[in-house]
RNA sequence: GGCGCCUUCGUCUAGCGGCCUAGGACACUGGGUUUUCAUCCCAGGAAUCGCGGGUUCGAUUCCCGCAGGCGUCACCA
């Protein structure tokens, strides 16, 4: 059998894009599903949109997301080396072929290849067969004035040189894909076999657009989103796992990835089930892992130990890691609370009962403060949720908080008793007015 | 405009002639568990399968038109 190659060949010309790991995934997938390698090459031909740092900022967001590459331009590889720009002597050889045979010829400055007299026809991988008419190929260019190659011609000079046996691409390549197999016809080459993949949408079905969508994979780990959490999301669009599965690893993906299952009609990437499936990623993380990831996304100088306690609290609440900071800054930080937020006309009471609860306190752990406040309750005929509610807000200054007597635990005695008096004070105060 | 690709719930999708009075997931709504929020567990609404013709005993599935969407028409990749 034929040894499978394929390659995802990026232009470094600004920030990792979601589709390019999008299109790296499945051709990852499909060459490591067949036994094959994966290559990375950068193409690079065009040099003024060359962008400085953003061949490694592509590479390290690629590997982020857990892809690796078998030869690249960091790795190297048989084919060394892996960047157009450093293979310019190749193709100028391969012009003169070209040349000689009288296939392509000089127009000012310029060097064009002779369109096509046959109709185009190829058998898409994903597509079936796709037509172009002969009258579609025109003369096009393919060594500009500059010297430099132009886009067709490198990529199936360097597609064919590194033996890549299956260009899988996105279906914006279509309408290129003959005039590069008028390429290959032109050098006698065989052809390498064709898959064209959706290409990804924004919410107005367009392509997605760096100006509209959310599309640079620094935003998405700057957000707090797990890379196995994406790179899952992503699995999901175009394509469906054979069982129906929608939560599975990068490693389940190839072991059941198959070009037939991959739909034609360009997804919409809407990040509503990103949100979903990051949080389960989370939520099946260890604590000790949650901690180191989670570490990045807190402002402040927090301890490594302390963070550790407080991540379970939290570890069912967050849909993103960038939660993390919102939930939690409360433990470092007493809540600048206002009159306004203690809603409860039974406030008061409720703090002042609490505080007498918790000052009695012998042993600060969960079972006694539970105790401590449950007697309460019932004693003073409180509504629970009510009463939890003041005791919430006096602790953490808002309504949405981790368990709060968890939270006490951790936040210690002395912190929480000066909480509710400071709580209370303000509330008396408040209730004072000048007339008294 | 030429050429090409695509078309199933709001979104992601299953479906490869009868099992479909179209299944799942997210989101949404209602309910349960619950000290908030979440998690978790139930339940529910949601697609006349773009439209019109065929083929067939039978079409979401096959064929042909049309419409709409998208892509591409560079010395950009």
């Amino acid at each position: 059998m034929e040894k499978i190659r394929t390659r995802t060949a990026p232009s470094p010309t600004g920030f990792a894009h979601v589709g390019t790991a999008y299109g790296a995934l499945f051709n990852y997938a499909f060459a490591k599903k067949n036994n094959g390698k994966y290559i990375i090459r950068l193409e690079d031909t065009d040099v003024k949109r060359n962008v400085e740092g953003a061949e490694k900022e592509i590479l390290a967001s690629l590997s982020w997301l857990g892809i690796t590459w078998d030869e690249g331009p960091d790795s190297g590889g048989p084919h060394f080396p892996y960047k157009q720009s450093q293979r310019l002597e190749i193709y100028k050889e391969k012009v003169k072929e070209l040349l000689n045979k009288k296939l392509a010829y000089e127009d000012d400055g310029a060097i064009k290849l002779k369109g096509s007299q046959d109709d185009i026809v190829w058998e898409d991988l994903i597509r079936g067969s796709i037509t172009f008419p002969a009258s579609e190929v025109n003369d096009f260019v393919i060594v500009k004035s500059d010297g430099y190659p132009t886009y067709h011609f490198a990529v199936v000079i360097d597609d064919h040189l590194m033996e890549i046996s299956h260009v899988i691409r996105g279906e914006e390549h279509i309408s290129n894909t003959p005039r590069q197999i008028a390429l290959y016809k032109a050098f006698g080459w065989e052809l390498p076999k064709f898959g064209h993949f959706p290409t990804l949408r924004g919410a107005d079905r367009k392509k997605l657009s760096k100006r509209r969508d959310p599309v640079n994979l620094k935003i998405f780990r700057q957000e707090g989103y797990l890379p196995e959490a994406l790179v899952n999301f992503l699995c999901l669009l175009g394509w469906s796992h054979p069982e129906g599965k929608e939560i599975f690893t990068i490693a389940e993906f190839v072991d059941n990835f198959s070009l037939d299952r991959v739909r034609k009609a360009g997804p919409v990437f809407d990040t509503q089930k990103l949100d979903w499936i990051n949080g389960e990623y989370i939520r099946k993380t260890s604590d000790e892992e949650l901690v180191k990831i989670t570490l990045e996304h807190i402002t402040g100088d927090v301890p490594e130990d302390f963070l550790l306690k407080v991540i379970p609290l939290i570890k069912e609440r967050m849909a993103k890691l960038s939660e993390a900071q919102g939930l939690l800054e409360f433990f470092w930080q007493q809540p600048a609370w206002t009159k306004e937020i203690f809603e409860d006309p039974k406030s008061l009471e409720h703090l002042a009962s609490a505080n007498i609860a918790l000052s009695g306190v012998k042993v600060w752990d969960l079972e006694n403060i539970n105790k401590a406040l449950g007697e309460k309750i019932v004693k003073n005929e409180f509504k629970t949720g009510n009463f939890y509610m003041t005791l919430r807000l006096a602790m953490a200054g808002k309504r949405i908080t981790p368990p709060i007597n968890e939270s006490m635990v951790i936040l210690g005695q002395d912190q929480v008793l000066h909480r509710i008096h400071d709580a209370e004070s303000i509330l008396v105060s408040v209730e004072s007015p000048e007339i008294q």
